[in-house]
This record gives C-alpha cells, structure tokens and sequence, in this order.
DNA sequence: ACTGATATTGACAATCGTTTTCATGTAGGG
DNA sequence: CCCTACATGAAAACGATTGTCAATATCAGT
C-alpha cells in the first residue's frame, strides 16, 4: 500500500505546461486536444493518469461539473481556496472563506461529527458577461 | 420551448415512496434495484427520467458524489439548505448557513459577479461510526 | 556510463452511469 | 369515450473515465 515514486516524463511536463497556460478550469479531453494541438503526441490516458497524480499532490484544484466531468486548474494558491466562477465565460477567482471554514468547524461539532472536510463553489456572471448581455 | 405537463403514473408514485423511504442519498441505480426487490418493474430510464423531473421540481435534492454518480434524497425542509454527511455510513444531516449565504453574496459582490448560486457539502464522520472504528 | 528494477506510456478494450431512440401504452381534459 | 400529448420500457447509443498489457523510459546504485 505504498505510494510508488514519481517520475520525470516529457508528457507530465507537457501536460503540467499546458495547465499552467490554460487559465481558468478545463476537463481532461480538452487538455488533451490542446496537447494535440500544439503537436504533442501525448497518449489520452496518460493525461488522465498525470492530472489524477497531480491533484493528488496538489498541484493542480479540480471541480466536479454539473454533468459530472471533472476539470483541472493549475492555482496560484496551493494553500485551501474556493472559486467563484463565471458560468458564461469560466472566469475564475480564488476565493479565501475564513468565514466558511469555522462555521464548517461550528456545524460539524454542534452534530458530533469528526474528520470534516467540504466542498464548496460559487457560481454565477462576471461583470464583462454581464456588459454584453 | 414550454415545459410539458406532469402527468401522475403508477411508476412516478412508486419511485416518490421509495425515495421517502430510504434516508440519505441514494443513486438511482440503488433505487431502481429497491423497486426491484420491492416487486416493481418499473424501468431505469424511467427512474431516471422521474429522479430528474422530481429534482427540477425541487421535490428532492441532488448531490453530485466525487466519482460523478449523481445521489437523489427526499429532503424535509424544501428550503435551501446544505447537507452534513457521513463518509462511513451515509447519515445525512440537513444544515442550514445563513452565514455561508451572506458570505457568497459578499464575496460575488466584491467581484462584481452577478445572479450567483452555490454549492456546499460537509462530510465527516459520525458519532456512531467513530466509535465502532 | 551501464544496468536493473520498476514506474510510465499508449493503443485499445472495457466499464459504468446516464441519455436517447422509438414503438407502444396511458393519463386526463373535452 | 376519444383524442392527443406525455410517459414508459427495452435496447442501443453515448461519453467520460479506467483497466490491460506489452513496450519503453527513468533513475538510483554501481
């Protein structure tokens, strides 16, 4: 049950520069046609398996769509953060919730619950959305 | 563009008892199965079809678990509300955050975003399940 | 550098939840 | 009772993700 040790490959680098060049979050597929793209030959579960690893480590934030996919963003806080994100375009900003983690902390005690964790993501249109209509 | 009318069928009354039946979250493939074993033929893609209809109506809520699998509950309280769930035994908690509401209505503000909602899950562990082990 | 143990890759098949298709059944207003 | 839309169910289609497995590449130790 020990975690095998990680390697330097050419395609995780790709992967890990494309992510830094894509702002805001896109799913594993998209990734890849950019890989594509831009001339690489980087196998699709490969991106899976690298983008799994990475958010495992957490370099990279990941968020659960509506539909279920799963989308990746390289973030610039690697410390505990929340997204606001534009439903439109997917503009996104990092958010800091001070305020949600001690109530998490409130709720979670007030029910005797342990070992807490949650998610949570806002959603909604950002000012240049919203300018066009 | 007009949303169709509902109609009342056996099948739709049989999934609505069930559903209230079972605590928690439960997908709709575990509900299928205990329409089956309760004698029901009713078919998935109606389950589905009927899980999906009552979650547009608001008559039960939704949770999206971390591997995609969309999890349906008949809650008590339609107003919106947060749930606290267990990771080991699924008991669910309704929660209500007024403070977690201000919070994103403060930070969309502060961002300029615009018809914002969210999405907020609490997991942990139980009492029970903490000290079984 | 060479080597060996082992992590990684990639093409493809398999899985799995969910949606669609379409012919048939049925609710419910007139 | 009769329409006519909506609903159903079986099966096929779908799409994201994961597994398989032989070939390959990394890197620590020599």
């Amino acid at each position: 049950m020990n975690t095998p040790i990680r390697r330097n490959t050419k395609q995780r680098a790709a992967i890990s520069e494309v992510v830094q060049s894509l702002s805001n979050f896109h799913s594993a597929q998209d990734i890849h046609a950019e890989l594509a793209k831009r001339g690489s030959t980087v196998g699709l579960s490969t991106v899976y398996r690298a983008l799994a690893a990475m958010a495992a480590d957490g370099d990279v934030d990941t968020l659960l769509r509506d539909d279920g996919e799963t989308l990746y963003r390289q973030c610039a806080d690697a410390a505990h953060h929340h997204h606001l994100v534009c439903r439109q375009c997917g503009a996104t900003v990092e958010v800091d919730g001070p305020t949600v983690e001690t109530w998490t902390q409130r709720i979670a005690a007030e029910h005797d619950f342990d070992d807490v964790s949650h998610t949570l993501e806002v959603f909604g249109r950002c000012a240049q959305c919203r300018a066009q209509g």
